[in-house]
DNA sequence: ACTAACCTGTAA
DNA sequence: TTACAGGTTAGT
């Protein structure tokens, strides 16, 4: 489910709550959840360990803990992070309840795809999964040039290629065709093909709509929330996800839908080309 | 460069 | 009952 912009939502809802805090036991319910590292175990590991920091790389979040261990989390399609600040039993879908000095961090997840990791700090960007992220799209060193450099070599459709973590950290099926709108680009042109000019406004497009999908707290379409269980708002600014047949807020003209790299794609024929 | 796989829930 | 869902990966 989330995408950057929700994402980084739950990391500044959680970080308020956890940073500075102890992890006194771990609880897995469901052990496929967790990702050990070697030969220790997750819940050998983590126990004990304080919680200094949290980041994000894409749709990761970075737990940084004490004695140079750290945990990469990632949700997936339906995972969730929520803070109780007491005990709670665990609901249907709650696969990791973390025990802290103050109250509880449950990780519950419908579908089952989202997995936490512990691995050592100095390891995380060169032997787990954060090594092959493209450039973080809202870094200040993501200039239109380097989005360009990105895109010539690609045949793939523009689309596709957002979709693509490698090529840019962060972007999911909805912000791509958001961007995409914005930038007046049809998803299904080759990323290859595009104009400076156009590589340019899809730039600004992209820089736009995560901003603003941060700004909205992200995107509550179906099962989305932050640590604290809240929705986002950006649902009721999305221009084309989620609107297929229905007509372009721009033009009036009806919006297409078509599947490309195995998701559904919406966009307007007439404001994008 | 697609498709199936991983899962469960919901809506058509 | 079938199709589809904010993702990624490992297979053709």
């Amino acid at each position: 489910m989330p995408e950057l912009p929700e994402v980084e939502t739950i990391r500044r809802t959680l970080m308020k709550h956890v940073s500075g805090l102890v992890i006194s036991k771990v609880n897995v319910l469901w052990p496929a959840v967790v990702q050990n590292w070697q030969e220790r175990t997750f819940a050998d590991v983590v126990t004990g360990r304080k919680i200094n920091s949290i980041e994000r790389r894409g749709k990761y979040l970075l737990f940084t803990l004490d004695e140079g261990w750290s945990l990469l989390a990632h949700m997936r399609m339906t995972g969730r992070l929520n803070y109780y600040p007491d005990e709670q039993t665990p609901e249907r879908h709650t696969h990791l309840v973390f025990s802290l000095s103050q109250g509880e961090l449950h990780f519950s997840d419908v579908r089952k795809f989202g997995r936490i990791q512990v691995i050592p700090t100095d390891m995380r960007l060169t032997s787990s999964s954060l090594a092959k992220l493209g450039p973080e799209p809202l870094e200040p060193d993501f200039t239109a040039d380097l989005l360009g450099g990105r895109l010539t070599s690609k045949k793939l459709s523009i689309k596709a290629t957002l979709l693509d973590q490698r090529v840019l950290a962060g972007l999911g099926n909805i912000y791509a065709d958001e961007a995409l709108f914005r930038a007046g680009i049809a998803p299904e042109r080759k990323a290859c093909s595009l104009s400076t000019e156009e590589i340019f406004k899809l730039h600004g497009g992209i820089q736009d709509v995560l901003n603003a999908g941060i700004s909205s707290k992200g995107t509550s379409f179906r099962d989305y929330r932050d640590a604290n269980g809240q929705k986002g708002n950006f649902q009721a600014l999305l221009q084309v996800y989620g609107r297929g047949n229905e007509p372009c807020l721009h033009c009036g003209k009806l919006l297409e839908k078509l599947r490309l790299a195995g998701r559904t794609t919406v966009f307007c024929s007439h404001c994008q080309s």
